[in-house]
DNA sequence: CTTGACCCTAAGGTCTACTTTAAGGTTTAC
DNA sequence: GTAAACCTTAAAGTAGACCTTAGGGTCAAG
């Protein structure tokens, strides 16, 4: 149990498609612990783990060269855990900033659906009005 | 008075560089009225007010497929406005959604900066031991 | 009449996270 | 022994909204 695996199996481990690990390889998230006389690629079976863990930063929002920071004070057990927390706390303001700015788009749009009858010309159309004069701030 | 102008002017009228007018173009959302003996664009200036619709419609999210869509209506004005507004309702939903799925990100990451006490060996970080292990729904 | 600002086209680059394609080797099952 | 299934690499394609580059024409000022 706990034997060596390929690169297919990973990928069916991992939920992920194996052109997805060679992509990762490329960027240096993950590795194979070695490679077959036939130059096939040999997992350790944590290796599913890692891509868990990377799957699973993604979720969160980190995006892949984060990950790879992220993977890189992981491995590093001595390190401290500042630089993790500040990158946690990083990507909460930027979701902060993306959700006010969906939600500036969205209370525009409610506002112009809301005055919006739904029918008849697109000449009277408000949309169209709104979109076609005055600016924003 | 409003004379005619080239794609600089307009350019500098509208805010947006002239490789951006002319990528418009290409994309039919504008066009010049004419050319000049050389081949120069030669615009009307209430192209500006067309570029400035566009931007609008972008700060409100919307794709320039989406304002191609909206501009054609907008120049049918006999157009119903009903289809106006269901983009308009679809596109709330859209950016609901995007809202939602980055206020998921930001709880999950909330609830890790939270018992994650900033110092001390990455090791010990709740965070990297939070990727590395449990899924979420 | 030349310099510099402005214009033209077509095509390639940017960013992110992959996916697809091309053109093969390898291993396994029958 | 052969065909299916799996593996290899490098390179190109995808989406979206541009920006940059290459290689010229054009126009107004001095």
């Amino acid at each position: 149990m706990d034997a060596n695996i390929g690169i297919g199996a990973l990928a069916q481990k991992a939920g992920v498609a194996t052109e997805t690990l060679r992509y990762y390889e490329r960027l240096g998230l993950i590795s194979p612990k070695q490679r077959t006389a036939a130059n096939y690629r040999v997992y350790d079976p944590a290796t599913a783990q890692k891509v868990d863990f990377i799957r699973q930063a993604q979720s969160l929002g980190f995006s892949l060269t984060e990950i790879s920071t992220l993977l890189s004070l992981h491995s590093r057990p001595t390190a401290d855990m500042a630089e993790v927390k500040q990158l946690a706390v990083t990507k909460i303001t930027d979701i902060d900033q993306k959700i006010a700015h969906l939600q500036r788009m969205k209370s525009g749009l409610e506002v112009l659906a809301k005055i919006c009858p739904g029918h008849g010309p697109t000449a009277e159309c408000p949309i169209l009005n709104a979109l076609t004069g005055e600016d924003e701030s």
